[in-house]
DNA sequence: TGGCATACTGTCCAAATGGACAGTATATCA
DNA sequence: TGATATACTGTCCATTTGGACAGTATGCCA
């Protein structure tokens, strides 16, 4: 990658300027006028430079749509924070909101998708989910509203304790098959309240 | 504040995903489009409502202007890239920087730790892990570098592959215990190349 | 000497964009 | 009953914006 000049390295700690602080990114008449060009072409072509040495990505004929390509900078984009339960509280509603004691900041890209209102994480406490190589401790990620398919990992309602199950469907029926050794091994889905849909999983040592 | 309808909310989070993957914030046209509104006055009277409510800010007469009052959702930091590789190369030291044919975006507070220039990803291929817990097509996050404690997961090269086991002192000596059944329990660890220690794991449904 | 990148001014234009207005329809609330 | 908010369709328009083109000038390298 070839080396910027003071001025394209101005500009581009004037992009990023504005955008870490918040404001939309500049138009190029912004920046000429940021910069007394009194031509905005100026600006355009110092953009062009800019994104021709790889620096930042343009998506063309969309305005004020300049962004940065270097690693770090473009990675503070697609951060995501997602609420982290202890444990899922019985009446899981709409107004979980303020029973989230903390959050989980992922980049959309780590999990493999993007996260909606209906994403929430939740702390995995003992071993009852080691069947599913789910340990205690991790975090796992889930969805709340989707149909299962047959095979996926959801999160149940059982006891006022939220588990790991598989869900199957047998005959038609939908099953809930346990991977915790006290309960039985299939049970019928219409008894549980499925929480969410098992999406991604963190899990930290020590 | 007065609450969000279930159309407004569903803006604002269609806002906010975009913004957040690192996409400039939508214009009028193309969240109607999102939505199929066949005008777009809708997607704008929605905007309006929302800033109404104090949920979006807006800057008159600039395109993709549209920011969130919120504040917490902006908090975008922390994040690092962490280089991935399919299976670590036998030559691995310092210019491993090449061979990085991707990267993971983590942010710090997910794993757990700030990772260093000794930090590397591994994908996991096979179930060869499967007893630690760590399954095919799993993220594993290592450090290169420090010396393990006993019964710390380390990444160990063998036959030219890497793979995943459990570091133990017996005896004053270290050795390696095998997770994969093809290997002898245990190894004398001056064999072997530990290429890093186990430090976190992101798992992927699907 | 020519070619090339940088660093601008100045102009024109089509497309993108936001804003305003005119309607329609359905709720809720007083 | 009327006022208000929601939830749209549809149209017109001024402004914003990016893109392309024509020039001028400087410095660098081969």
């Amino acid at each position: 990658m070839p080396a910027l000049t003071d001025q394209q390295q101005a500009i581009r700690d004037f992009i990023e300027t504005e955008v870490a602080a918040g404001r939309p990114c500049p138009s190029q008449r912004e920046i000429a006028e940021h910069f007394g060009f009194a031509s905005k072409t100026a600006a355009a072509c110092h953009v062009r430079a800019l994104v021709k040495k790889g620096v930042l990505a343009v998506e063309p004929g969309k305005a004020r749509s300049l962004r940065f390509m270097d690693g770090t900078r473009l990675l503070r984009q697609g951060v995501v924070e997602i609420p982290l339960f202890g444990s899922i509280p019985a009446g899981f509603g709409r107004d979980r909101e303020q029973e989230a004691d903390e959050c989980v900041p992922v980049t959309i890209e780590s999990i493999g998708f993007k996260p909606t209102r209906n994403t929430f994480a939740l702390r995995v406490v003992g071993d009852s989910m080691i069947g599913k190589h789910i340990c205690d401790g991790d975090v796992v990620i889930l969805e709340h509203g989707p149909e299962p398919r047959s095979g996926q990992i959801v999160a149940a309602l059982i006891d006022r304790k939220s588990t790991l199950k598989t869900f199957l469907l047998k005959n038609g029926k939908p099953f809930l098959k346990a991977e915790n050794s006290k309960y039985p091994e299939l049970i019928p889905s219409e008894e549980l309240v499925i929480q969410g849909v098992f999406r991604a999983l963190i899990r930290k040592e020590e």
